[in-house]
RNA sequence: GCGGGCGUGGUGGAACUGGUAGACACGCCAGAUUUAGGAUCUGGUGACGAAAGUCGUGGGGGUUCGAAUCCCUCCGCCCGCACCA
């Protein structure tokens, strides 16, 4: 009995399909275009299983659609810039540009030895200058139209590495590597108007109808839309007023005080002439920009003394706190506070000894409205409220902003959630922002004839703060415009700028300009793209952005980056401990005849988890390279592709892939040693009954395909196998002999995007000439599909009593009349009388009785 | 707290718009073959029952001739968001 030596034929197609250049993509302006992508990896130096899985789904998609007659782009490139180069470089003395190339001729390596239909001539490095020119370029010009500009804000800063830190980096308020206190220091920052598009991709989210509902959703509430009212507070014994936004303006008359955020101009206007407000404000600076850090913080407040006066009371004179729960890039950076009807307020009332008026009612509350530790957040009717009373909160807001904006101290307004985008970052490994600080002309573009800026090589990491700060030449250029001293702009690029747009560049990865117009338009959009669900908010709506910016500067003719979007499940795995509680590898355990888990080294017993997905921490992790090693790519890859939808987790067994390996065995032996027969009965409808098999299997797992509900067309081929397994493949009969063919044939033409490798040594070895991979889809024969018995389920009240297997599409009557028939049938309506019944097509008969 | 999703054998999961629940696979059991096997082949495998049959898709209720699927309610798990005014 042979076996399939997958190493060996693994090498010889890979080597085969690069040979010929049969994923090389080109444009072809007469033929259908289709554009599959993953989102391309950090090169972390070694592909893990979420790597596997979503570059397999893929090229399954890659392949199928090749199949079908697209000219398909499916390339792939390297998310190359960012932290963990510069963590390295570090740790191991190594430049990050080197760790960095180290690590993508790893992973290239890598995922060659899976056997994706990738065109490499298309591979690009967001760390290469021929890349990050392109993004300057675009930086400028976004620079023109006004969506880049430069402003203050609040960042989070490590006083120790002199450095920025991202929220992430933030633990407990404290800096992840110097463990000391964060500040947070307003500093110069370069944004990108991510907001002047809040309402388109807002409104666009919903004609983005094969992405999952889920991902809409979530981009919907981080973007946030809400109608509001803008208002005019007169603060007491002051010319100026008080702004403030609101969207419960319903309930003014519940109002008990006024909040400002630390950074609002009025608290740092007091903060000058008042220590004590200065302490306090460096107390809420100190507890770092995260909202999570903000929302766990006990809501505190500072009493400046000043009053803001009711606008519909004029006795009324409400005190203003600066609060640490008033967020300064939300709305205008200031409140009024209804305790009885907002939960932070509330809180705040009640600390403070603030009025607690409830001024809308439940209409099923019996107390009136009265409230404790709890707000009232619902609809009701207003009370306490003046000429409010009476009106449900619908109205009321109606009511208010009327009045307001007449007496023009209101204005309705919509505000978003949504934030400009910082992308400044204080950081080498990172595409150099291309200005010029110049004392005399402010900030001046570098000329387009000077890009690309390049990143020194010459830079250490020993010392803190960002080293392209502190490098002795880099920073420092003759102003462009004036001539005069001026200084280069050190902050570089966040990385998601970086992904922002490299879907767009694969359409053209060597042109000279940042997008060539024309393959842009021609491959353009994404048709499909795959990932992890974790980018659900940031880089796709960051994409989506950036693609309307592009267009805005007339680089390409598309709203939306991305018209289909998978977002699959994660890889797991069960999870190991030891008595003293500490992780195992998979490797390190053993599991016994019965069922006993125990620790190779000490065989000690080992405590199993539940399974989680696969991380480091957790060490249950398996890696790729030993599984591509022991099973091949084609076993890697039809695991991932087995028993669960894309959409969901999955669960990475030992004894799954080893099914897998045996099943591969399975088909190489119906190939090369088909069954013949010996001691078996052949039905005498063998060789119909796999011809209708094999073309209904073709035509569901086709759908299947379609649908991208691969673990069903991986059930449909074990369908299929099973049956030629089943099925003699006699000699003498010639039509079973060509029924049993017509079966393979197509059996392997299905496995190929799945297996790839197989499916050319397969084909091959039926003595097809050309590649499976440039056959085109086998389409079924609709004859065949046609069953000629129908099996319809007889039900007696709702119950299966039998079944009839009788020619499809018969008239009812005829139907009743042989289900009544059945013995079975009989006996259960026994005595009683048919009511009635119930006859669905070609499916089901009920007898009601 | 708000929003979304999920709950089906020992396990992963099938079941299209309500119409044969458990496809397919893993595991397990029995047998064959083999020096042996983690290889291969055959048969079995939701529970209870000798069988006819009964029960069965997280619990309870409802709509329907018929519910895993629709509705209500409760329980559990997962994910996202959140001092957003």
């Amino acid at each position: 009995m042979s076996r399939y030596n997958f190493r060996e034929c693994e090498q010889k197609w890979q080597r085969i399909w690069t040979e010929r250049e049969t994923f090389v993509a080109r444009e072809q302006l007469n033929r259908p275009k289709y554009y599959v992508l993953e989102m391309f990896p950090y090169p972390s130096g070694r592909i893990h299983m979420g790597h596997v899985r979503n570059y397999t789904i893929g090229d399954v998609v890659a392949r199928y659609k090749r199949a079908c007659g697209f000219n398909v782009l499916h390339p792939m490139g390297w998310d190359a810039f960012g932290l963990p180069a510069e963590n390295a470089a570090l740790e191991n003395n190594l430049h990050p540009a080197k760790w960095t190339k180290d690590n993508i001729d790893n992973m290239r390596d890598e995922l060659q030895s899976m056997g994706i239909s990738y065109d490499w001539d298309r591979e690009l490095s967001t760390c290469d200058h021929t890349y990050y020119r392109h993004q300057q370029k675009l930086f400028l010009d976004l620079l023109g139209e006004g969506l880049a500009y430069r402003r203050e804000a609040v960042v989070n800063w490590d006083p120790i590495e002199q450095t920025v830190l991202a929220n992430e980096q933030v633990i407990d308020g404290k800096g992840w590597r110097s463990g000391v206190p964060v500040e947070r220091r307003t500093l110069s920052q370069w944004f990108l108007r991510i907001t002047a598009f809040a309402d388109e991709l807002l409104e666009e989210l919903e004609k983005l109808e094969r992405w999952p509902d889920r991902v809409r959703l979530m981009q919907e509430n981080w973007i946030g839309r809400s109608e509001g009212l803008l208002m005019q507070f007169e603060i007491i014994g002051r010319d100026d007023t008080l702004e403030l936004y609101t969207t419960r303006h319903d309930t003014i008359f519940g109002a008990s005080f006024c909040a400002i955020a630390p950074e609002h101009p009025l608290a740092q206007e007091l903060a000058t002439s008042r220590l004590s407000l200065q302490e306090f404000i460096s107390e809420c600076r100190r507890l770092g920009t995260s909202e999570v850090a903000i929302e766990t913080a006990d809501k505190i407040g500072f009493d400046t003394g000043l009053k803001a006066r009711h606008p519909f009371r004029s006795d009324v004179e409400l005190p203003i706190y600066v609060a640490n729960f008033v967020l300064m890039e939300y709305g205008t950076g200031a409140i009024f506070g209804c305790p009885a009807h907002d939960q932070r307020d509330l809180d705040f009332a009640n600390k403070y000894n603030l009025q607690v008026l409830p001024v809308v009612a439940s209409s099923e509350s019996t107390n009136h409205g009265v409230i404790s530790d709890e707000a009232y957040v619902g609809d009701g009717i207003l009370i306490n409220s003046d000429f409010l009373n009476g009106l449900n909160v619908v109205e009321a807001k109606r009511a208010v902003a009327e009045r307001m904006t007449r007496r023009s101290i209101g204005e309705k307004t919509v505000k978003y959630r949504l934030r400009d985008w910082g992308i400044s970052r204080q950081r080498y490994w990172g595409c150099p922002i291309p200005v010029i600080n110049c004392d005399e002309c402010g900030i001046v573009p570098v000329p387009d004839t000077e890009l690309p800026v390049t990143l020194p090589d010459d830079v250490s990491f020993e010392t803190s703060g960002n080293p392209l700060d502190r490098h002795s030449t880099w920073k420092h250029v003759e102003c462009p415009s004036c001539g005069s001293k001026a200084e280069r702009e050190t902050d570089t690029c966040d990385t998601f700028v970086d992904s922002s747009w490299y879907f767009a560049r694969f359409a053209s990865p060597s042109a000279d300009t940042p997008l060539d117009r024309d393959a842009a338009d021609y491959w353009l959009p994404v048709d499909q793209y795959i990932g992890g669900i974790e980018h659900a908010i940031l880089h796709l709506l960051y994409s989506r952005f950036f693609t309307r910016a592009l267009k805005t500067c007339g680089y390409l003719g598309v709203d939306e980056p991305f018209e289909g979007l998978l977002t699959q499940g994660m890889v797991c795995h069960e999870t190991y401990r030891d008595k003293d509680q500490n992780w195992l590898y998979p490797e390190q355990v053993q599991r016994g005849e019965n069922g006993k888990v125990t620790h190779i080294e000490t065989g000690e017993p080992v405590t199993v988890g539940r399974s989680e997905s696969m991380s480091k921490s957790r060490r249950n992790v398996v890696d790729p390279a030993s599984i591509i090693a022991t099973y091949g790519a084609d076993a890697a890859r039809w695991f991932m592709l087995s028993d669960s939808p894309p959409e969901r987790d999955l669960e990475w067994t030992d004894s799954g892939v080893e099914g897998v390996w045996r099943f591969i065995n399975r088909l190489w032996r119906l190939s090369t040693e088909p069954p013949n027969g010996s001691g078996k009965s052949v039905r005498p409808d063998a060789a119909l009954n796999l011809r209708r098999t094999s073309h209904r299997i073709l035509s569901s797992v086709t759908d299947d395909l379609e649908g991208f509900h691969f673990n069903r067309a991986v059930a449909r081929v074990h369908e299929l196998a099973n049956l030629l397994g089943d099925t003699p493949r006699t000699e003498c009969d010639q039509e079973v002999k060509q029924a049993w063919q017509e079966a393979l044939d197509i059996l392997i033409q299905l496995i190929g995007p799945m297996m790839p490798h197989l499916g050319e040594e397969l084909w091959a070895h039926q003595g097809h000439k050309g590649l499976l991979a440039d056959e085109p889809w086998p389409t079924a024969n609709p004859d065949l599909l046609q069953n000629e018995l129908v099996t319809i389920i007889v039900q007696v009240n709702g119950k299966v009593r039998g079944r009839l297997q009788i020619a499809p599409d018969q008239d009812d009557k005829n139907v009743v009349r042989s289900a009544l028939d059945l013995e079975n049938v009989k006996r259960a309506i026994g005595s009683r009388s048919v009511n009635k019944t119930i006859v669905v097509p070609n499916r089901v008969v009920n007898v009601v009785v």
